[in-house]
DNA sequence: AGTTGCACCTGGCTGC
DNA sequence: TGCAGCCAGGTGCAAC
């Protein structure tokens, strides 16, 4: 599920109980998820107080208040739950759903805070403050989308010389980071362009061009109404809360194959083809 | 150096 | 109903 406004739902659905409160105890289930937990994991966390929960491209920073910054990452398939019940429709899952809770932070104020991930592609580090932008995980990491940065300009001066394609260039998180596969394409088809056409094409060899500008603008628009809607809810990922985002209804060609282009007045018919591994859907009539 | 492809892991869905 | 095969929101790293 989780790419830039997945993770941003889930850091405004833990903040409430998260932000400002102390962690009480940490259950760790299991020694590793994709990386090893850092040592001393559960007892470092033990006692200290969260100051506050950001996020980062696709990383969820809670800043806790000995200097450390606990950082998670929810991978393909990780998420969060908060207390010990979860009402209605989940209870019969529920036994089923523990097996893959790896991690139960239990707080002072008695929330519960449960991370789930059946693929264990994510990850929790622990960091100095002081050394977190020249760690190795966020040396590289690009411009923050729904920061102030993200312009044509930027978009031009990133993508100037690349012979990737597009799809490759905006899943770079070095580039611009917080897109993942759903919204790569989602943006490409709003600007109109192909998946296909190489990066540097649109850079104006580093200057803004209508392209760069347009594509900045649409990248901004989706993810923050993205955002609005609570993400999206593939397979069975839910909020924190358990409440499904919507912004999956408003996909205009993300697992639309065979689908009429939404671009009104377009005849085209949404494909799917692969890059670099991923499915790409697109439109090949009005994105060139 | 820039790009591509694979590996990591589990589960859900499709088609035989 | 069973089961093999394919696919999935990410990303680090080996291999061109």
């Amino acid at each position: 599920m989780p790419e830039l406004p997945e993770v941003e739902t889930v850091r405004r659905g833990l903040e409430p109980v998260m932000a400002g409160q102390r962690i009480a105890t940490v259950e760790q289930r299991r020694k590793d998820l994709r990386f090893p937990f850092p040592a001393n994991f559960t007892a470092r966390l033990s006692g200290r107080t969260i100051a506050s929960l950001g996020r980062r491209a696709k990383y969820l920073l809670a800043d806790l208040d000995d200097g450390q910054v606990l950082v998670m990452h929810l991978g393909m398939s990780g998420s969060f739950r908060i207390g010990g019940e979860i009402p209605g429709v989940f209870h019969h899952d529920r036994s089923k759903a523990a097996v893959h809770d790896h991690v139960v932070f239990r707080m002072q104020n008695g929330a519960e805070i449960t991370y789930n991930d059946p693929r264990r592609f994510g990850f929790m580090d622990l960091i100095p403050r002081s050394e977190l932008a020249a760690h190795a995980l966020f040396r590289r990491i690009g411009i923050e989308p729904l920061g102030n940065e993200l312009d044509g300009a930027a978009v031009a001066k990133a993508f100037a010389g690349k012979a990737a394609p597009l799809k490759a260039a905006l899943l770079d998180q070095t580039l611009i980071a917080g897109l993942g596969n759903i919204y790569v394409c989602e943006a490409l088809h709003r600007a109109r362009l192909s998946p296909r056409r190489a990066a540097g094409t649109i850079a104006g060899g580093g200057k803004p061009t209508p392209r760069s500008d347009r594509l900045a603008e649409v990248i901004r628009d989706v993810l923050v109404e993205a955002v609005e809607a609570g993400g999206s809810s593939l397979r069975d990922h839910r909020q924190t809360d358990g409440a499904l985002g919507y912004f999956q209804h408003r996909f205009r060609v993300y697992d639309r194959e065979g689908e009429p282009c939404p671009t009104p007045s377009c005849k085209g018919v949404v494909r799917r083809i692969v890059q670099s591994g991923r499915s790409t859907f697109f439109c090949g009539e009005c994105q060139r």
